[in-house]
DNA sequence: ATCTCGACTGAGTACTCAGTCAGTTTCGGG
DNA sequence: CCCGAAACTGACTGAGTACTCAGTCGAGAT
């Protein structure tokens, strides 16, 4: 099973760079120093190697996600969602790969036909803003977080801000290092409880 | 020069939707009624297409935008921001197709060879983060906005949060009209000038 | 020693693609 | 009406594409 696992890390490296569809089976091949029959051998065709990585992608950051979860934080849910922002953006910066796949066309465009992709990205992106709303309905409980708001439209919002900054660097837009501190800020004044 | 419009305009719609690499050269000339061999006749390459996209979304989007800021607002800088966002969204959803444009791998790729695409999406980009700027300068001028925030990078914030509502809308992740006000909101609260 | 079987190979297949070109049509000015 | 240029055509090309398949290989079971 060693080649099977070389031509998935070498494709996930290869559709997050180059796309899905620029990413020919030779240069697959080539890179992982096996035959192109030896990768239909093991992947029913070239979607199978990108639902599979779809699934990997799953089975490796949504456990890690998790796992982060259960660290119980004696912080308040204020600031446990500025941890989740460090984290997130963590993250996407050591499995680049896999957050960059996440920022193309192709698995949206995927799950329009196909059931399995959509199942996979729903539990991703659930995951993503389900970690931020409990930490914001936590914040609620506890005073920090303003009880106006609804914590699950927060949520979203605080993620499309955050996964935004993922955006910008992967394009090279801007300098996400340098808005760092300024995001975070930005998002405490947003969620905080009025202070008077 | 009537099919050298009709094929920018299909090109335009088709690489929106299926992305560049995934637009053949016949579906353009079925779609347009006109023969493969015109479209090369009017464009060098494929390429040559995206780039007269490109260039034709920074003509008709920027002036635009530029229009809507001359409008002088008798608001406040940050009423002005609010305002901003809807303007935003509502180009991003009148000008669906060019957008979808922007939020593909595709131009950002070919910008990092090609500097005729680097200067538009520049350009583009300078135009929508100016305004956001502008706004929050003048909020701060006339003290409806946080004077602690760094303009520049508040409006990179904010930019991003909106534009991450059109990502949500375009891969059909979230209803994005559900979340407006809680943006609009959210928005609110992270500029407004302290209460106290 | 022989058989079995899963992993693997790479030349081959049928097809699609961007781009070309020799030729035809359209059109405006003389 | 004619002429030249511009607009247009579609059959063609060759490079590439995903995928196939007949067959090799080596390790373990009989």
């Amino acid at each position: 099973m060693k080649k099977k696992e070389r031509i998935l890390q070498a494709a996930t490296y290869l559709f997050a760079r180059k796309g899905y569809s620029d990413t020919p089976m030779h240069e697959l091949s080539k890179m992982t120093g096996t035959a192109e029959g030896t990768i239909f051998y093991h992947f029913k065709n070239k979607q199978g190697i990108f639902l599979a990585i779809l699934e990997d992608l799953k089975d490796t950051i949504l456990p890690e996600f998790e796992q982060y979860r259960k660290v119980e934080s004696e912080n308040t849910g204020l600031d446990m969602v500025m941890e989740t922002i460090s984290f997130y953006l963590y993250m996407a910066k050591s499995r680049e790969d896999l957050f960059a796949i996440l920022h193309q066309r192709h698995p949206y465009e995927l799950a329009v036909s196909n059931a399995e992709c959509r199942d996979i990205l729903e539990a991703i992106y659930n995951c993503f803003i389900d970690i931020f709303e409990s930490a914001i309905v936590a914040g609620q409980a506890d005073g920090s977080i303003h009880s106006a708001i609804v914590a699950r439209k927060s949520a979203l919002i605080v993620f499309g801000m955050v996964d935004s900054m993922v955006r910008f660097r992967m394009n090279n837009l801007y300098d996400v290092e340098a808005l760092y501190s300024e995001l975070i800020e930005s998002c405490r004044r947003m969620l905080q409880s009025e202070p008077c």
